[in-house]
DNA sequence: ATTATTTATCGTAATATTGCAATATAAAAA
DNA sequence: TTTTTATATTGCAATATTACGATAAATAAT
């Protein structure tokens, strides 16, 4: 098949998955990297940092958008990308729970 | 294409991108959670609880075992299913150096 | 108005993922 | 040894993802 069976699982499930599938690659993750160590935030900085064509450039950053960790604001002829607190909050809270929950259990 | 230029990225960028991709399904947020849950790990149960098929299942948690979330122990005919700490490390620190960089940063 | 400049979209090829039925494997029970 | 039980693997169809050239769109500069 190749579909995911969204409707067999919460929300919540789906949200964070979303999430998290959003940061399963590398250049997604090298965007976020670069985003924050640098004070610029413009999508052709990206474009030159990353070793991708700027069209698959464009569909990282689409993605990461859709998935709500960056956010895009016009500016003029470009585009000033940043990172999204909402969508970075919730993985923080989720993988913090999961540690937290664990040091208190005892597995096989 | 379909392939990720896996070579022109960093070690850490991969390997956190894996994590991630391994996290980025439903059902595999699914699998973390009922594992912390639940006392018991047998891979049976984790079937059961889920809506998919057993193939589906074991194939979800071959992933999860791959990218160093979860662990397998065999138990007679059956196998216990566990988090592996280590992997769930990773992602809680990742998260959270983020989110600790930007409390400090303004962005646009 | 024309020409850059910047970013997005389209189209498409190659590959990966999802899901399951069928089957294999391997240990336990009879 | 045969049968049951539990999990993994194989094979395959449907769909998704990755990557990029070509092109569109939209603003800025000339």
């Amino acid at each position: 098949m190749g579909i995911t069976k969204t409707d067999s699982f919460t929300t919540t499930q789906n949200e964070l998955a979303i999430l998290a599938k959003a940061m399963g690659h590398p250049a997604r993750i090298a965007i976020i990297e670069f985003l924050l160590k640098t004070e610029s935030c413009i999508c052709g900085d990206i474009v030159n940092e990353l070793p991708l064509a700027q069209p698959t450039v464009s569909q990282h950053l689409k993605e990461l958008k859709n998935a709500g960790l960056i956010k895009g604001n016009i500016e003029g002829t470009s585009i000033c990308y940043c990172i999204n607190e909402v969508g970075f909050n919730r993985l923080k809270s989720f993988f913090q729970n999961i540690n937290e929950y664990l040091s208190t259990k005892e597995c096989c």
